[in-house]
DNA sequence: GTAAACAGACCGACTGGTCGGTATGAATCT
DNA sequence: AGATTCATACCGACCAGTCGGTCTGTTTAC
């Protein structure tokens, strides 16, 4: 803790704080002292609390989309796009826990422009999942009697959950997790005949072990 | 507005106000001005903001803990309890909806006494849940590569985020989600073989609309 | 009549934010 | 090269408003 610049200095406890007691259980003195510096020092690097709790949740709403567009780019079939999607999101926890926490736990305290500009964001995510389940669908992949934007709240909400339990030094790692999501999310969503399908196989759990 | 007691009264519109502004971004003047009473009648019903946190919670945990139990002790395998215990809980946020955002967002803020009431019940819901996926999976009709443990914080976190997205003059019913739920998680639990059971037939979407 | 239910003025601790000031180092001048 | 100017990063005492909670009444119910 010396040559690092202020600013992620106070990201960083702010982020241990906040993922502790919540943003409004920290106060800004509490979070100047925990990382070193003063009222001046945190006041110079954000306008505000509210813009410090911005920062934090377009650090990872930023960080989460770009690694979508990427899985989605990368890949070419819907079946390996979602897994790839839904992997890279899951192995964020690692990262990122803490930011995803605040991410969930505290967006309704950010204040109009800021707000805007976060759910803005997140809609271009959601949009991107909702868009991969259609082309699914239209290619006789994903089963078409649930509603596209239904499964996508279902998977987002599976996935996103993840934030209230996982825990670093648990039994499982986060890798494992991704991947008995993905075999969760394929049997759920597949069609029969995609079911069947080689390139599918890889993505299932066959009786390989999870654990560490 | 008018005979209601008190209590309840205080209580809703917290309910609403919190719902949107969050516990902290509502004081209890605010409160206390919009349900048409004093500072007086909400310190005679509540000894602290604190405890009307809890109440909410209360309220909410128990109710739902109690129609889970009642859907296990109902019914008689592991599917249908499954599904009836979904079914039931989805079936909360026609009613319940702000109780379970505030009981979703503001938890963190439930101090000492209040936080351990809660997860109590918070943790025989989930046991209980674990208990059902476990006897299926004893039963060979859940398949046994998927940790029950996992499966069960899927099932939460897919069903628990419809809080965030379910509107309810959106264009399908919360009896429709809660059906599109028990598709998705049986396609993704159930073996093979209890697949084509006669019974879990019923459970699964056929071509019918699902629209109001 | 008396006890519970409610009203509302008031308190005081706390908290986000400010503001005058300093320290450091780079740019400019002579 | 040395002196001067200026911008930037940071400090910390202080302030003004806010908000949960209290206290002293007054009203209502039985």
């Amino acid at each position: 803790m010396k040559k690092t610049n202020l600013k992620e200095r106070i990201v960083e406890t702010a982020l241990n704080l906040f993922e502790q007691h919540g943003y409004h259980g920290v106060t800004v003195d509490q979070i100047v002292s925990e990382s070193g510096t003063s009222k001046g020092g945190f006041y110079h690097n954000f306008k505000s609390k509210d813009e410090l709790l911005y920062y934090i949740h377009d650090v990872f709403i930023s960080y989460v989309l770009e690694k979508a567009r990427e899985a989605y780019d990368n890949y070419d079939t819907p079946v390996s796009q979602l897994c790839a999607i839904i992997q890279s999101f899951t192995k964020v926890f690692d990262l990122y826990k803490p930011h995803i926490t605040v991410f969930y736990q505290e967006s309704t305290y950010l204040t109009g422009e800021f707000n805007l500009k976060i759910n803005k964001k997140r809609d271009e995510y959601k949009n991107l999942l909702i868009t991969v389940i259609r082309e699914g669908q239209q290619k006789g992949e994903f089963r078409s009697e649930v509603p596209a934007q239904i499964s996508v709240m279902a998977i987002i909400g599976m996935v996103n959950w993840t934030y209230k339990w996982f825990k670093k030094d648990g039994p499982l790692t986060i890798e494992a997790i991704a991947q008995i999501f993905n075999d969760l999310l394929l049997h759920s969503l597949l069609t029969e005949k995609a079911m069947n399908q080689q390139e599918v196989q890889s993505f299932l759990l066959k009786s390989q072990p999870l654990h560490k």
